[in-house]
RNA sequence: GGCCGCGUGGUGGAACGGUAGACACAGCAGACUUAAAAUCUGCUUCUGGGAAACCGGAGUGCCGGUUCGAAUCCGGCCGCGGCCACCA
């Protein structure tokens, strides 16, 4: 037995050092090895690292390091998220400016990040909030401007009327801001939008191709994106119903094989026709502001129920002039999807049927279910939307929906009313342009002057960035780049005469849209990207993060990345060749008599299983032991990743993060768990201790031969190396840490034996040798600190960090005979062990001797041996 | 409401259609200790028989099916979770 504990905290600092000095993780462009880029998604710098954060860069980093010892040239770098509004709110409520506060965090969380031993290139760190990376996103908007592929338009935002601002619709929580509380208004406001429906066939069609993205995010992606084929229809309207003598309203739908099926028209209340016919009918304009006064908060959507204002105006049955139906106004025709205007079927569509059943407007059935009787079948308060054959149809009767749906495009296709058809399809899809105006402070100002004279004018170029002023005031809501006294005043570009900037700024999804292509070049200053870098480096190889951004910050980048091809800033279409969606950290709760919540740290545990009771460590005060949920602040269930790096060490840290669940999964974060973790940490360093005493005189040259018992040490080695190779390759780090352990218990059982030999024999020195190297590179991933403390142990001079992966030597992997589980009619009753070599034949007489198989088949002949060659046999009686 | 995923010991979880429960945590028993910690050894799905070695039966939410063989594939239930949600 060798060596005292393995200090943690003293190793990991010094090969940290070590690391940094020699610099082993700068990435070099032009390294002529194979190149793989590992990213995980960047930080928002809110001041301290949490659990999450560990296990996301945790699994990164095990894959840059793997991915480095396989030969590749790995980029693996960081940066900040570094815009938004948690900055402006510390602004507010602590009087600090936002980019000392952002700075400040940057700082403590950069020297956490560095705590966890992260083989990451600090030289290509950026920050989004630093004018050296904002200049060019600004850059990229006008470039992006001048490719159509921006838009300025008025639109409907949440507005928030205390903090006055606009907020993302992941800020409204049930119809109410997050952070003021005020009910959230619909306003109208000239916004900047990017045109990512542009790509919306292209990012839906790409999505197959992402074969190593998990398919749910697709299937998400793909749903978001919502296309839908259908038929945009012309109805004529009566013109001695509508206010201003109009003729004809314009439909979208999926369902024109329900055509015959009609009993109403309805408009959303801000189509245009509304709006007009209610200037002459106030009771409808009453009807229209009580829609817009309901909010969007989830609950009163649920629960609103289906109204509507008849009109008074008619609309005349593309298919029939004599048929006409009403026209009504309904709250449930959203105005911003298809033309704003329907044609109701209340047999076939759920709210059109509880809309007709409510105004007395009757439903005619026009699909009838196979095996149904038409003349019986009726629908009262449930629509059917299955498959079926068309009737009450005319000429559409007998036909399978797919059918009538193209009988019915192909009629009002060539159908002419002046001049143009009367119907045309059309693809829609759910996808809407992506707003970015943000009416905020802390992000990036959006390069554009408003000029009364020239009108809206691009910044340009030569006077990018378009920087913060720094001297802003926050003692009130709003935005204060409005209220600057200077800011905002300046010349026009092209007139000279006076003019105004855009004081919004950019959504921070921007910022993040495209920082993996900066992270390839982020010194070039005269471009956003160096065309060579980001062409050879994109797209990475294997991005890690969060499910909670599948469709945001994804689809986003993937949209912006085609921005950027189209302004030649990239010259490919996916960011993301692999993406990898982790788990979160969950932990217990603990609640106090009075109601609150206590951090772990304040509680001691005492029992186990059903008879755990915690205490609050202070005071002995009973606490109650809650579920296990997301590590949050308001339940204070949170661990401080640097209590656990003082206490236990990154290494042990890491291990734990990727030991106990699959990765993708969530991870219960226990002290338990942690303290097993630490002990197995312990376990290794007197492991490989053993073994370098071992080792130490093992010969240099390798032996010609090897005993068994060497030989079962170099199977054990070489079979662990290939099975945790393998695990690592599809990231399943749960089983790559089981593989370890087993390898661990093989290998100490081995050194135990051999310590008890007096004289160990050299081929098996040289085989414990090559196993305890073979461990700690094994292990080096997950515990980088340890492995090159093990490593040192084992006499190397040089770094494990910079060690190529070891070999495997698949004749190790081979056996020359295999035992085969026996089965009698599927159970299993024997084991039997053949040469490797043995026939089909050999094998089913060996196992038809042996007794267990001749007492299972009580003397009666088998019908069938199946013998699954190196697999199984199975005796059928 | 729509779409999707998941149900395996006390717990986290392993398991190309081929020995279910690897590995770990917790637990129990023992060794070493004056003692504790640490460490080491053994046991640990349920159940019947047996002093024991061992021999049998059941078992991956429930019910069926396909197969020589199903945790895995198919169908139907039950339960849990996620995302989207008046998208025509």
């Amino acid at each position: 037995m060798t060596t005292e504990r393995y200090n943690a905290r003293e190793a990991e600092a010094r090969w940290q050092k070590v690391w940094d000095e020699r610099g082993i993780f700068a990435t070099r462009n032009d390294d002529p090895r194979p190149r793989y880029y590992v990213l995980e998604m960047f930080p928002y710098p809110s001041g301290r690292i949490h659990m999450g954060h560990v296990r996301n860069y945790t699994m990164g980093d095990v894959v840059a390091r793997y991915k480095r010892a396989k030969g590749f040239n790995v980029l693996h770098p960081m940066g900040w998220d570094a815009f938004g509004m948690p900055a402006e709110n510390a602004a507010m409520e602590r009087k600090i400016h936002p980019k000392a506060w952002t700075y400040d965090n940057i700082a403590a969380m950069k020297a956490q990040l560095k705590s966890m031993g992260l083989s990451l290139d600090w030289r290509r760190e950026i920050a989004t909030c630093d004018p050296a990376y904002y200049k060019h996103q600004q850059k990229m908007f006008l470039d992006f401007l001048r490719a159509g592929l921006v838009e300025r338009k008025k639109s409907k935002v949440n507005w928030d009327p205390v903090d006055q601002t606009v907020l993302a619709n992941e800020q409204v929580i049930d119809g109410r801001g997050w952070r003021s509380g005020a009910i959230v208004e619909q306003r109208e406001l000239t916004q900047w939008f990017f045109a990512i429906t542009h790509f919306a066939q292209d990012l839906l069609d790409a999505l197959d191709e992402l074969e190593r993205w998990p398919d749910k995010v697709r299937l998400m992606q793909k749903n978001w994106i919502g296309r839908s084929e259908g038929l945009l229809v012309r109805f004529g309207l009566d013109p001695a119903t509508t206010p201003n003598g109009e003729h004809e309203l314009e439909i979208f739908t999926t369902r024109h094989d329900t055509l015959f099926g009609a009993r109403f028209m309805a408009l959303s209340p801000d189509h245009p026709l509304a709006i007009a016919a209610a200037r002459k009918n106030p009771a409808l304009a009453a009807f229209i502001a009580e829609c817009k006064r309901h909010g969007t908060a989830q609950e009163v959507i649920d629960k609103a129920e289906k109204l509507g204002f008849d009109t008074g105006m008619r609309a005349i049955h593309p298919f029939d002039r004599t048929w006409t139906l009403p026209v009504y106004v309904a709250n449930f025709v959203l105005m911003d999807y298809g033309t704003g205007a329907i044609f109701g079927c209340p047999a076939h569509d759920q709210r059109d049927l509880e809309f007709a059943n409510k105004y007395g407007l009757g439903n005619t059935p026009v699909v009838c279910p196979q095996g149904q009787d038409a003349a019986t079948f009726v629908i009262a308060d449930t629509a059917y939307d299955g498959e079926g054959l068309l009737i009450n149809s005319r000429f559409l009767d007998g036909m399978t929906i797919p059918q009538a749906k193209e009988e019915v495009a192909r009629r009002l296709e060539t159908e002419l009313r002046g001049n143009q058809p009367v119907a045309q399809r059309q693809i829609n899809f759910r996808l809407r342009v992506w707003g970015i105006s943000r009416q905020r402070y802390w992000g990036c100002p959006i390069p554009i002057i408003y000029c009364d004279h020239c009108g809206v004018v691009p910044v340009p170029e030569r006077d990018l960035p378009v920087t913060l002023p720094e001297d802003v005031a926050f003692d009130r809501p709003g935005n204060p780049l409005d209220r600057h006294p200077t800011w905002k005043h300046v010349t026009c570009p092209q007139c000279g005469r006076k003019a105004t900037r855009e004081t919004d700024t950019m959504d921070t999804f921007v910022d993040s849209s495209w920082y993996f292509a900066r992270f390839t070049d982020p010194w070039i200053t005269t471009a956003p990207t160096e065309r060579a870098a980001v062409d050879e480096w994109l797209p990475v190889d294997q991005y890690i993060g969060g499910i909670e951004h599948a469709i945001l910050h994804l689809l986003y980048s993937r949209f912006f990345t085609r921005a950027m091809r189209a302004t030649n800033h990239a010259g490919i279409d996916e960011p993301f060749a692999g993406l990898f969606t982790q788990g979160m950290v969950v932990h217990e709760t603990y609640q106090k008599a009075d109601g609150t919540w206590a951090e772990p740290a304040e509680v001691k545990i005492e029992g186990s299983d059903d008879k755990r009771r915690a205490f609050l460590v202070e005071t002995g005060e009973p606490v109650e032991i809650g579920p296990i949920e997301k590590m949050s602040k308001s339940k204070r269930n949170t661990v401080d990743p640097d209590d656990i790096i003082a206490t236990y060490g990154a290494d042990v840290a890491r291990w734990f993060m990727l030991s106990d669940s699959p990765p993708d999964r969530d991870v219960n974060w226990t002290e338990r768990g942690v303290q097993g973790a630490w002990r197995f940490a312990q376990r290794l360093w007197r492991l490989i201790g053993d073994a370098a005493e071992i080792a130490a005189s093992a010969p240099a040259e390798r032996p010609a031969e090897f005993g068994p018992a060497a030989l079962a040490v170099r199977k054990a080695a070489h079979g662990a190396l290939a099975r945790v190779s393998d695990e690592i390759e599809k990231l399943h780090f749960n089983v790559c840490v089981a593989q370890i352990y087993e390898f661990t218990n093989t290998l100490s059982e081995a050194i135990d034996e051999a310590a008890e030999t007096p004289a160990v024999a050299p081929d098996l020195r040289w085989a414990i040798r090559e196993a305890a190297n073979i461990m700690v590179q094994l292990f080096h991933p997950m515990m980088p600190h340890l492995a090159e403390q093990c490593f040192a142990l084992l006499g190397h001079d040089d770094l494990v960090a910079q060690a190529s992966w070891p070999k495997v030597e698949l004749d190790l992997l081979i056996e020359d005979t295999v035992t085969l589980p026996v089965q009698v009619n599927g159970k299993k009753r024997a084991e039997v062990t053949v040469s490797r070599a043995a026939t089909n034949a050999e094998i089913e007489a060996a196992v038809l001797a042996l007794p267990e198989v001749q007492r299972a088949l009580e003397g009666k002949k088998p019908k069938r041996v199946i013998v699954v060659p190196q697999r199984i046999v199975n005796v059928v009686a």
